[in-house]
DNA sequence: CAAATTTACTGAACAGTGTTTAGTAAACAA
DNA sequence: TTGTTTACTAAACACTGTTCAGTAAATTTG
């Protein structure tokens, strides 16, 4: 019986497909501009074909969703062979800020977009990817304890204070709410508040 | 010549009408299920109307995003008679992530969206709004360095620094990324964290 | 192998969206 | 009273996400 293997990967390969489709559109021209007309023109089906693979606009987008957060697991995975864990915890900054800057869409789809959220939302699972990210940032920290960096030791709320300041930073910066400095300013301006927040957790974390 | 002063009364009055009824729609559904179709409806006037007031649907909403930073501001404005200058920025962080909470929708109109912004963008004016309320936190913290809490003397950077973390915090908990943490627990950590931030820009600003 | 059934796909439609335009009726000026 | 400007709208354009009936091919069954 291996049709019904067959049958499996061949729905697979279909769902990479509109994937892929979909990740170029909309990494090209952006979320809003992108339709799932647009999408099935360039895999050549019908619109309708998209909704056998892909519940709804949501799924697709959680997909990506999905996809984004590998590719930031990806960027931050080569930090384990950073001894110090201050210096550590300081390049995954660096690294956040680096892949927000660079991918603006896929950084609005993990952390501001409603619609990933909502496909988990009416599947009522939970936020995997979120719930991993933060775990890893959780052990940056404990590791900064640990090594006795830091000495607060509730984790929870050193890490929400952290992510907060980074998240703000990049997507103040991503939402062009920047516009007080000049364009050629902007990233620069986030490095010396960075060099400061960073100066701030080492005195007092 | 009366006449001309009364049009101009009643334009302003038509263009009122408009943005009350949009600011209603926004408010109890949200901006992506508020249509100039609907908004139409409320006043009773036929779609096309609206576009003899407003430009396009960003117009629209950024005529409401300037509402938004008006009350902000007034929500803000009661803060210059707290005396000890530390007090009043907290104060101040305090009432900041009151306003986002319970005005959600409000908050990502101003600081999220990307429609009053193109809006501003498209006539190349200056983010005024934004400036302004950049400027009274700046002035808080310069406040806070005369005072002798803060050494740092880069209010630009020390600005940026606490905008992000203040504007990271309410926007991922705004966002629905917070659900690693229980519903009732989300905004009680929140508030620790808010607390240990204190306790950071009061050690090392 | 032929017939019956399942699977994969699509055209067309539904109900909406933002926006433009031609045309109309009322208000105003001459 | 005539001519012109103003305020407004019906209808259309080109889209959107999504559903569903119908079709043709692939697969299973007799």
């Amino acid at each position: 019986m291996g049709i019904l293997e067959r049958k499996e990967r061949e729905r697979e390969d279909m769902r990479r497909l509109i994937l892929n489709a979909a990740r170029e559109l909309f990494l090209e021209q952006g979320y809003e501009k992108t339709s799932i007309r647009n999408i099935a023109d360039v895999i050549e089906y019908s619109p309708a074909t998209i909704y056998l693979y892909y519940k709804d606009k949501n799924e697709l987008f959680f997909a990506l969703h999905e996809e984004a957060f590998l590719k930031l697991m990806e960027e931050l995975s080569s930090l384990q062979t950073i001894q110090d864990s201050f210096a550590r915890l300081i390049e995954m900054g660096h690294r956040y800020i680096k892949f927000a800057v660079e991918n603006p869409e896929l950084y609005d789809l993990m952390f501001i977009m409603k619609a990933p959220i909502e496909a988990l939302a009416c599947r009522d699972e939970v936020w995997e990817d979120g719930l991993k990210s933060f775990g890893l940032l959780k052990w940056a920290i404990q590791e900064c304890v640990t090594a006795g960096y830091f000495k607060n030791t509730d984790i929870e709320v050193s890490a929400i204070t952290i992510w907060s300041y980074m998240h703000g930073l990049v997507s103040i910066y991503l939402k062009n709410r920047m516009s007080m400095f000049q364009d050629n300013q902007q990233l620069q301006r986030m490095q010396q508040s960075f060099v400061l927040f960073t100066k701030m957790i080492k005195e007092t974390l």
